[in-house]
DNA sequence: CATGAATGAGGCTTCATTCAT
DNA sequence: AATGAATGAAGCCTCATTCAT
């Protein structure tokens, strides 16, 4: 079931100015349900009327089940990198002599909000990445791209300049993303919200003590 | 839909030298299922083939199939989890007055072998976190305890004594469990095998240095 | 002399009715998928594709699925078959008593020139014939008529000239028919092409021979 | 859709005396509807009802709409050739001198019996013959297998010992299979009876004349 | 106890048809 | 006239659950 691969994710995302208003109803009624219930546990039949239509009008823009889950997450899987990367390596290029401080604080920061922004979008690809084995595939490939990509060159860069401990890039990535987690995670289940900054704030302090050299 | 509260899986739960051996094929082949494909993409049928049972054999002894997943989680949220709990204050407790960097080996090393362990019954279990919201509660609730209780004075009692930085209980649990997720989410999802003691020393040092005082 | 090809009636018929191009151009889509996979498997809107028109516009002329069917059938079942028949008996009333050999070659090369001609709407009324009750009477009626009118009497003329064995007209005819069936169908099914002339001699011959007096 | 090719058919096909009475009910209700309106225009919920059963029954023992019409058609696909040219051969094996007519005679009876014993399948068939490419390709192949087989060892036999006149074997088949068809298609498509042996020594007349060396 | 045939509600999907633009 | 979004009935199929054997 469900998303068969990123590949999939890209060529099924559409441009959501070209759809009507029904059809944006039905993307909302089921990125609403989906993140509630689960995909497996919402019936096309719910989300036609949560979304006030006909179940008809589900299926002409959306040939599936699989396509709506696709046209919910294509977008955000498309920014879980992407955005990331270019704001990653603006504040690296763009800064002479960047502290790592800025730098650590502007990625917490922005993928804080980041979840904040898209928390029911990620609980549903939480709950795929969990069952479904190519979403899996999908989001290790995604992790690794970053990694030996764009925030990884980052890391390295400020190893370099002695700003960081000597660890493995992999290695300092995982404290990295797990400390956001660590925040993120919560607000993304629970539905609650957070102060951002005070969070940044934290996550920053701590971060800069564990990757002291 | 899935399991309904804690009280249920109490009482649901169930003796297991009390099941036949086709009942113990039942709830061996739902485990493998649940946790592989999802509860709700596992069909009793499916189940049944791989216990090599008749359908009705399943239907006997769990009335319904939520119930064969009480059954399974039963044992789990009712008997391991709280025994992990314990086995965390005796060895606080036990240990006079360890040193901080010997509890937080104690600690790390305790739960990467747990999450190892019981990866299918974990990954049953973030399936329903994810999609059910009393098993949410369920867990907030047990977590709140767990930093409320053992856990939490241990780490205030390692405040007390200057070993650790004077920050709020919750916050140092955040980042310890979630630097210990970091080494355990990738094996339970993946089922990637890695070096227990290895990633303990690793956490451990990045833990200790972010904590310092 | 030649039968005219139903094509060229079709259109005739289609320029009555002041159908624009588009019109035709489901008409003529209609046929094509009507008698490549069956009037029930194929859908509305593969004829709207096919024909380069929206789905709004196969309904304005023919205000239903069926309406498009009779378009196709209609002039071929009220106008071309019986046409057909006129023109038959015309060859051989107007040709003065020819030898049974010359009647009989005419009859067959005219008929396989018809089927070559009329494939798809052939096939149209195959399935309709073999699924549909009204179909079969007219169609059953349709040979009853030809037996016991202009193809009758010319048989009936043969057998009193002795030129040919006495059996009863249905007989003769339902081996005449079905020698010529034996190389018109495949072509009408596979779509295959064959030897006019040479299909024309083969049964001519073996039909001279099965019924010589 | 329907019956994808000849080995699907084989496979498929299955051993009537393991069927429950329901599945067997089911059988034949799907036999009659879709003889009676065709494939396409009988639903699944049709067959439960005349069946007596419910539509869940109906997908128990086959898999799928398609299952019902390959355990309807498999029997009659497996009776085509093989019953036929274990007949064949032993007509001709066991009598040392066996007389064309007598053969002719045995085939032509044989198979407008197996005609009135199947004229529900045989509808069935001649619908997806016209429908289906699949189906045409798997009866043009099973046509050539009689050809090149047993019955055309027959005609050549026969032709060797000049008992009938030198013509390709394909010919002789051509007219031997259409004035048999002459007979068998009207009563499938009608339903209507005739007299067999009427009708098998009309045939073999009419051939007998028209396969004379 | 075990079996597996049977059930029927409900899920996903298609499609002929309508109608506002 | 033409469009194509929208409809909803109906089709195929799955599956948790029951029950006679």
């Amino acid at each position: 079931m469900a998303i068969k691969n990123l590949q999939d994710l890209f060529s099924e995302s559409l441009d959501e100015t070209q759809l009507t208003a029904k059809q944006k109803a039905v993307l909302r009624a089921s990125l609403k349900l989906f993140s509630d219930k689960g995909f497996d546990r919402t019936s096309t039949s719910d989300i036609a009327q949560l979304a006030g239509v006909s179940e008809g009008t589900v299926y002409k823009q959306f040939k599936t089940k699989d396509g709506i889950l696709a046209a919910i997450l294509g977008p955000f899987v498309q920014q879980v990198i992407p955005r990331a990367a270019s704001e990653f390596s603006e504040t690296i290029t763009a800064t002479t002599y960047p502290s790592f401080e800025e730098f650590l604080r502007t990625v917490i920061k922005n993928r804080i909000i980041f979840v904040i922004d898209n928390q029911r979008q990620l609980r549903i690809v939480l709950q795929e990445i969990i069952t479904d084995n190519n979403m899996r595939q999908t989001f290790t490939k995604l992790i690794q791209e970053l990694v030996s990509g764009p925030l990884g060159q980052a890391i390295s860069h400020y190893q370099q300049a002695g700003l960081i401990v000597q660890w493995p890039v992999l290695r300092v990535f995982r404290y990295v993303a797990a400390t956001i987690m660590s925040y993120a995670i919560p607000v993304a289940l629970a539905g609650s919200s957070i102060n951002t900054q005070k969070a940044t704030d934290e996550a920053a302090e701590f971060l800069l003590k564990g990757l002291k050299p």
